[in-house]
DNA sequence: CTGAAAGCGCTTACAG
DNA sequence: CTGAAAGCGCTTACAG
């Protein structure tokens, strides 16, 4: 397939309308954007000389002129399939676009989960096209985030970056925090053989969680399996511990898709959650109380990251420099740490281990 | 909130190249966009310095002197949460990326689903930004269309529109005669009380496939309940019509996701699918195989829709004139018109019913 | 192979 | 309140 060069469309110009108004385009310009100190009659003529001319702006002499563009981007470092494949990034997207839109900014996804795409995201991006933009999901092989950090616009990513973190403001869970939280909580309930299911080992916030994790165990050596963040990993994942021999009462998982993986799994051998081995996921994300039994899960504040993201981008392109934010998770108890109603459950919790 | 004035940045433009390299921008222009007849010692000059001067073309300045900014935009007419919650847009949306990947135009997605999106994106194409533009799920009361239809820019929807279809493209399964023979399946089973979940009676596929089935099942009165296309809604559907007091063997149902929900009541009720109603919805998309009983479903070739709809915007862009295409659809059966194995549960269908 | 020049369509001080 | 002019940063015939 070739770039097809596309036909000349006739359009109206500025000059047009001036000239069907009998104004000049200064005059033109002035109503266009609504500034003051226009007469009344030659507002009208404008506006009917619009009308009759079917006349519209074009963005790339006004964008080039104003030197911005009053839009940002989203760009999403995953194909379509994985990014539909996990709930959180709606809520992302979803956040970030309902507080922009109070901003009077436009936002423009850019999928990037190609090579080309990523090249196209960057090129965008570099060329000055947007005012700003978000980042989320950087894996940190492809070296987006590298390349994007020269360039003259600010950058807000979604997560904790594994490089180059001075150039781009980025707002984060507390990832460690958290971490540690939730395995505190499956200590909490008397488990002494804890194991863990970690994200991708590139990715820095998966990272975090199992330092977190290390944290909260102490000295022990920790148990875990990687996953790659997606539910049928999960599934793998809690299969190799069941299988190394271990003993194990208690797990904490670094995502709830994950989590919902190794409750799959946990299902299919017929192992009890909690009585036998209780798990605990991360995010809270619209799956967690959708399983059976429903799940126990740190929950991300992601209303407060967007809108944190957006007041960074705002304060960058406003000038200022980039800045880094931490948000603290929330412990949600369900079914699969805890019995309904709980007395019952924790005395049989107590009876059976 | 307000806007923030974007503070000048300093960028380094061809001016500043060309004084570097000691050309005029002219040869400057030449060698950024890999044109012949440049010298090698000019290219390596001003190749170096580009790097010094990190410099980079302003998309806005190229794009007003091409006239075209290589661009095009994928609008969809839903929130992020409803974007999220349908498999099809997922398979729409990769589907479109990946062909137009390959033709060297790069995507942007808007998300079109509150007003002051749809205004934003609607300015997005109106200001020319892009060369042309996808539309998914444009629902009649938003009146989108309509006013895009007046843009000086190729425009290509997803689906058959309601209403002014002469001067867009569009694409679309033909779901009149998918509906029909769907419900042809399902009389070829040697049920006879049929019924059907439709979808919104806004959107002009549920209407055409509400027609394929009565099509299907000549002078009789249709059975009828509506529903959204959501999981919820069509178990709410399945349950009115289960209330209804009519006699049900089989149900057609306007997409799979709200078979699914039918199924779920379905399930709920204890009543056994297929061997007391079966069930056939529309789609095929990844939810079919996922649920139990299984999911029969007309099948919607979405790598055909996708690369016919590139097809016919990067036609409408070289200055053809616009065109529909409607793309046939497959059955596919599974466990809720069947059994396993076939022979089985046929005779085991012909005893009960 | 290269430079000088025109022009893409706007907005915005600057005079008046 | 309005017009004439400059200029945003490029690309592309046009000469040479």
């Amino acid at each position: 397939m070739t770039i097809n060069h596309p036909v000349p469309r006739v359009r109206s110009t500025i000059d047009d309308v001036a000239a069907a108004a009998g104004v000049s385009r200064g005059t033109v310009s002035r109503v266009m954007n609504g500034k003051p100190w226009v007469s009344d009659e030659a507002r009208r003529a404008v506006e009917a000389a619009v009308k009759a001319t079917d006349y519209r702006v074009n963005g790339h002499a006004r964008n080039l002129r104003r030197q911005h563009s009053n839009m940002v981007a989203l760009v999403l470092c995953e194909s379509a399939g994985r990014l539909f494949a996990d709930p959180n990034f709606a809520v992302i997207i979803e956040g970030i676009a309902a507080v922009l839109e109070k901003t009077g900014m436009s936002l423009c996804l850019l999928i990037a989960g190609t090579a080309t795409e990523r090249a196209n995201a960057i090129e965008m991006i570099h060329s000055n096209k947007v005012d700003g933009a978000f980042l989320v999901s950087a894996h940190d092989e492809y070296g987006i985030l590298e390349q994007l950090s020269t360039a003259n616009v600010p950058l807000v990513v979604c997560g904790i970056p594994a490089g180059v973190p001075d150039t781009v403001s980025y707002v984060s869970s507390d990832e460690v925090d958290g971490a540690r939280r939730a395995t505190e909580h499956l200590l909490s309930l008397g488990r002494s053989a804890l194991a863990t299911i970690t994200g991708p080992a590139d990715i820095a916030g998966a990272k975090l969680r199992l330092f977190g994790y290390q944290l909260a165990i102490g000295k022990s050596t920790p148990i875990t399996a990687e996953g790659d963040y997606t539910r049928s990993s999960g599934s793998l994942a809690m299969a190799r511990l069941l299988d190394s021999g271990n003993t194990i009462d208690a797990v904490f998982v670094a995502n709830d898709l994950m989590a919902a993986g190794a409750l799959d799994e946990l299902n299919n051998r017929g192992i009890k959650v909690p009585q036998e081995i209780a798990i605990i996921g991360f995010d809270d994300s619209s799956i967690a109380p959708a399983v059976s039994p429903s799940l126990t899960t740190m929950r991300q504040r992601f209303d407060d990251i967007t809108r944190e993201m957006v007041r960074l981008l705002l304060a960058g392109i406003a000038g200022e420099s980039p800045r880094h934010t931490l948000i603290g998770t929330e412990l949600v108890v369900r079914e699969s740490t805890a019995g309904f109603p709980f007395e019952t459950f924790s005395s049989h919790h107590l009876r059976t281990i």
